[in-house]
RNA sequence: GGAAGGGUGCCCGAGUGGUUAAAGGGGACGGACUGUAAAUCCGUUGGCUACGCCUACGUUGGUUCGAAACCAACCCCUUCCA
């Protein structure tokens, strides 16, 4: 990572303070703009699922202090380049969106970062904006004359992502080639819209960017800008994001804030800190303090960490309730009335209720689970897969508790 | 259009007629140890009304007592040539 400039402007020495910086271009030109003017900046996502999850909140969160900053954020939606599909993966014969469900995939993906970031129609409200409003409307030879004469296949063919597959004799079909000339087309579209004049990135994009900024030069006559970011991974080198369950998706509907929070409480040692500078709005000195704490009490630094992320994307409530849900079932042992919760008809077998409550995918994962010693009724380990919950099981609430290991409970309640 | 190679479980990858629900690795899950961490060690990893049965090695059909393996057609992927 090249080391960060000492900026000037609030908003990128906060950037870089809080270890988002990777690389930009134009560093000092850039450094003056944000210290002088309100800057539009854009980052681009596909909409391939009707969720963002944790791996783009790094991106996420570069909008949200952008805007706190006082500047303006675009939230780009692939809704073009989606439809074109990711050629990439090898048999997959990938299902092409429908136009309805890439629409539905959009509002849902905004209805799940509403608490991140302001949208509306103010002067640095973040606005969400498609781009198949201009790809989809593109003609093959007008589109050559204009923008394909201005890039150089020579040229193309030297970019990192490109020079990878080519070296490694893999496979790059020409749409993915695209791809790069479709990412800057889209920039010196925004700046023409809406004035935007920087792209924020995870850094893999670089050379895309790049192409932006050079297509600006040549198509707008403007000099735009571009920002990355570092690709975050786990001090153990995985990839960040990925757990039992999948994805970590940012919306409730696909992981409620409970099981949000917990994904932050379970964050590495050696995260700690980086974690709180990267998804929360604490303040510096305070994260120096809590990450020095050593061993054991570190655990309170991770509670931390995990409320303010949590309030951050779900809101304070939320992540409130399930900070209290999570001291009732770990630490006192309670019932935690906040745990997830499904219905179920007493009596029933022990092996149909572990799947009804998704805690295991069938009757022999149950089966293997008992027979591991990881399936607990009320606390307790069951050892018989032909054990029958009676009534009886629940408890003064009227409720009962199952548990698969000893961090995933679901409360089951009699319909 | 021609030639060659290939499609195996969540992923990678072995397997060229029976002992194969399919080696090995990764990942994941559970257990032990801990701090709801990491590392380490152990176990599990297709389904079911379960000492048995069913479904699975691109698709369909065939050869055989018996096929993931052999044959045919088709689909898809990769590479080289035009």
């Amino acid at each position: 990572m090249p080391a960060a400039p000492i900026f000037k402007s609030d908003f990128l020495r906060t950037f870089a303070e809080r270890g988002a910086y990777y690389d930009c271009s134009g560093a000092e030109e850039l450094d003056k703009l944000f210290a002088t003017e309100r800057v539009t900046t854009y980052i681009g996502f596909d909409c391939t699922a009707d969720s963002l999850h944790v791996g783009s909140l790094v991106q996420l969160m570069t909008l949200r202090r952008l805007q706190q900053a006082g500047h303006k954020p675009i939230l780009l939606m692939g809704g073009g380049t989606t439809k074109a599909g990711d050629p990439s993966g090898k048999d997959e014969t990938r299902q092409l969106l429908t136009n309805e469900q890439i629409e539905a995939n959009k509002n849902s993906i905004l209805s799940g970062v509403q608490h991140l970031l302001k949208f509306g129609d103010g002067p640095s409200d973040a606005v969400l904006v498609d781009n198949a409003e201009w790809l989809d409307k593109i003609e093959w030879i007008p589109f050559l004359r204009e923008v394909g004469r201005h890039f150089s296949v020579n040229r193309m063919l030297t970019m990192e992502s490109v020079k990878i597959r080519l070296e490694r004799e893999q496979p790059l079909s020409f749409l993915e080639f695209n791809y790069s000339i479709m990412q800057a087309y889209d920039f010196v579209e925004l700046y023409k819209r809406y004035g935007c004049r920087l792209q924020s990135s995870g850094s893999d994009q670089w050379g895309n960017v790049v192409s932006g900024i050079d297509l600006g030069h040549r198509l707008a006559n403007v000099q735009l800008y571009g920002l990355t970011t570092p690709l975050i991974t786990t001090a153990s080198g995985a990839k960040m994001g990925k757990t039992a369950a999948g994805a970590v998706w940012l919306n409730a509907g696909r992981v409620s804030p409970y099981d949000y929070w917990q994904f932050w409480r379970n964050t590495e040692d050696g995260d700690v800190g980086r974690f709180l500078r990267l998804f929360t709005d604490m303040k510096l000195d305070e994260i120096t303090r809590l990450e020095s704490l050593q061993g054991a009490e570190l655990n309170e630094a991770k509670k931390i960490l995990a409320t303010e992320a949590t309030a951050i994307l779900h809101g304070r409530e939320a992540a409130d309730k399930a900070a209290g849900t999570a001291r009732q079932a770990f630490e006192q042992g309670g019932m935690a009335e906040g745990l997830p919760t499904i219905s179920a008809t007493l009596p029933d077998g022990i092996l149909n209720l572990a799947v009804a409550a998704g805690l295991v995918a069938s009757n022999s994962e149950a089966r293997k689970l008992i027979a591991n010693n990881g399936l607990k009724l009320n606390d307790v380990a069951i050892s018989d897969p032909k054990f029958m919950v009676e009534a009886s099981a629940l408890n003064a609430d009227g409720v009962l508790k199952l548990s698969s290991g000893k961090k995933k409970h679901v409360l089951m309640k009699p319909a």
